[in-house]
DNA sequence: CGTTGTTTTGCAACCGATTGCAAAAACGTC
DNA sequence: GACGTTTTTGCAATCGGTTGCAAAACAACG
């Protein structure tokens, strides 16, 4: 009924630019036929009158809208804001638009399922590091283009997934630490039930040894890091170094650690995961693996592209390798 | 051509339930009318076909879209994470979408507008405390509600603002340095020309004395704050405590007092503004005024209904009041 | 049972675009 | 200037819903 606000529409530029409404359709749509004298007069018309063409009205035609759900549960972590940051460039550098999911208890995995597709978005990223597979199948299984940021991998993934691998992230940590001379290694993983955690624990327990003491965080945050350090004091035998399954949880150990009169890198070394930006503030200085986040992000949009050209596209797993960056948390022994 | 998908239509859940395709549309419209027995069916049908109604269709005549543009140029600095979080969370709680902007260089003003209005938002959130307020005027006189968060206030806004008054933080902050006994004051602000940090400065200046050193912070940033500090130490006359205008320039600016030697509050007191997450966390420690973020963030999605109600509604300035959160970095003189 | 008043229903037009198709215009060639 | 090609154009149907309007169904009442 209403119009739409007030805006200017395709009929009154025809009209304006005395055209039909299929010559300024098609001026619009790049690589269809047009005369360069029409163009011309449509384009000076549409300028003239502030025209914008509505994604809603050529999307319901063309059942393309350049809307990407952009979905995730971690907005607590410092990390995730510069992955927001980072996605959201890349979409609007390839002219796509993120629409925001804040996966909580009330907003759950069904309400955003179909709410993105009320929405008919092109496709579906999904950032989280805790969320089960299952969750981005149910989105391919619905039709729609999807790739899992940060997930786990697997071989023959059912599910497109990117990110780093972290059974070798584990092993790598491991080995980097015995290079270092550290005899005692310990393992602070994030939430247990993670697929990042088992993964990561995997591969460091494959190096270190099965005995090595493990704990979890139950929380990517620093409280939870925090507490799950001061169970490993408690537990009496305390590590020469640990690998934590993410930065915040390994500064939030840091902290324990320090409260407990124990100073770090002397007393006990730490490494982290993710290399996020305020690893690397002085009054941290955290040695930790980077997640290679640009590039992460341009496969995830890359792949999604191809996914939205060809749907039946087989579901690959693409992965990067972490990169150490050495700051202060670790000293030769 | 290709139809959405092989989603399911209108016209589908209609012949399913022997209905025309109006009943069906009602069905799903609040407050319409429909018999008992012709719900039944249709929900039924629905049901069954598992039928999600388009929203580009509806809103193509209803004219809303339930989508609000939610436009921001922070996304560097930690608080802003939780500025999203409660923003998508409550948008989300009202029924709304979120499609999230990131102003870069390369995606300007102009264009967010532009895509905005292609998109029919039924309103726009403004997350910034560093964009002019022509930035959200634009918004306005383009006919789309608008409500600008941590914008500066004026008396008689042209446009819709909510967040704390910066001129009375400052005032607040420098009387509570001067009340816990310190005598030299000094301002670190963000940005020069952030209307934030003008504000704060003329309430800081006001109490503390046109005298009292000022520098600013080119960015709310760790580094900014940092080199900040840095001036300020080379500048000859350090101050006993410092106002800074962002948390992270805070930390930052204490990171740099640390590296030069002084200890905080031993030698030199600090407080900050937001009161993010990061600044409880036990190895900051941070004195800070506490922005009351969901006050905020709700007060902006009432009015933003209200304007979606009445556009014509006059632009009122809500003020709230910074709560003072007393931790590690100040200590009485 | 007829009359009047209230709900419920379907028809058809519309929201603002896109696009297949056929007619019209422009172009080339002899 | 006639004729065959290619390009440009407009018509009209379509995408998936909503809604004013008038007809149909139902309810209430004397």
């Amino acid at each position: 009924m209403q119009s739409l606000k007030n805006r200017i529409t395709l009929k009154e530029v025809a009209e304006r630019a005395g055209v039909s409404r299929s010559a300024v359709s098609r001026t619009f749509t790049p690589g269809a036929s047009v005369s360069k004298g029409t163009r011309e007069r449509v384009e000076r018309a549409a300028e003239e009158l502030g025209y914008q063409p509505s994604v809603l009205a050529s999307g319901l035609s063309t059942g393309r809208t350049k809307l990407i759900g952009l979905v995730s549960n971690n907005f607590r972590n410092p990390f995730y804001l510069e992955v927001f940051d980072t996605f959201t460039t890349a979409l609007q550098n390839s002219d796509l638009r993120p629409l925001l999911v804040n996966l909580t208890e009330d907003f759950d995995a069904d309400r955003a399922q179909s709410m993105l597709q009320q929405y008919s978005v092109d496709g579906v990223v999904v950032a989280s590091s805790t969320l089960p597979p299952q969750f981005a199948t149910a989105f391919s299984n619905a039709g729609l283009p999807v790739v899992h940021a940060f997930a786990r991998h697997l071989d023959n993934p059912n599910v497109d997934t990117v990110g780093i691998d972290d059974v070798s992230c584990g092993d790598l940590a491991a080995r980097h630490l015995l290079g270092l001379g550290y005899k005692q290694l310990g393992f602070i993983g994030g939430p247990q039930k993670a697929a990042s955690t088992m993964d990561r624990q995997t591969g460091f327990l494959r190096v270190a040894g099965s005995e090595c003491p493990v704990f979890y965080a139950e929380d990517y945050a620093f409280d939870a890091g925090f507490s799950a350090m001061n169970h490993a004091i408690e537990s009496g035998k305390i590590a020469d170094a640990y690998f934590c399954g993410d930065d915040v949880v390994a500064i939030g150990a840091k902290a324990a650690l320090e409260a407990s009169g124990r100073s770090v890198p002397g007393d006990v070394g730490l490494i982290g995961v993710n290399g996020m930006t305020i690893s690397g503030w002085q009054s941290v200085d955290l040695t930790t693996f980077r997640q290679p986040l640009a590039c992460i992000v341009d496969a995830v949009i890359e792949r999604l592209l191809e996914l939205m050209e060809d749907p039946a596209s087989t579901p690959r797993a693409i992965r990067f390798d972490p990169e150490l960056i050495e700051r202060n948390t670790l000293a030769r022994r």
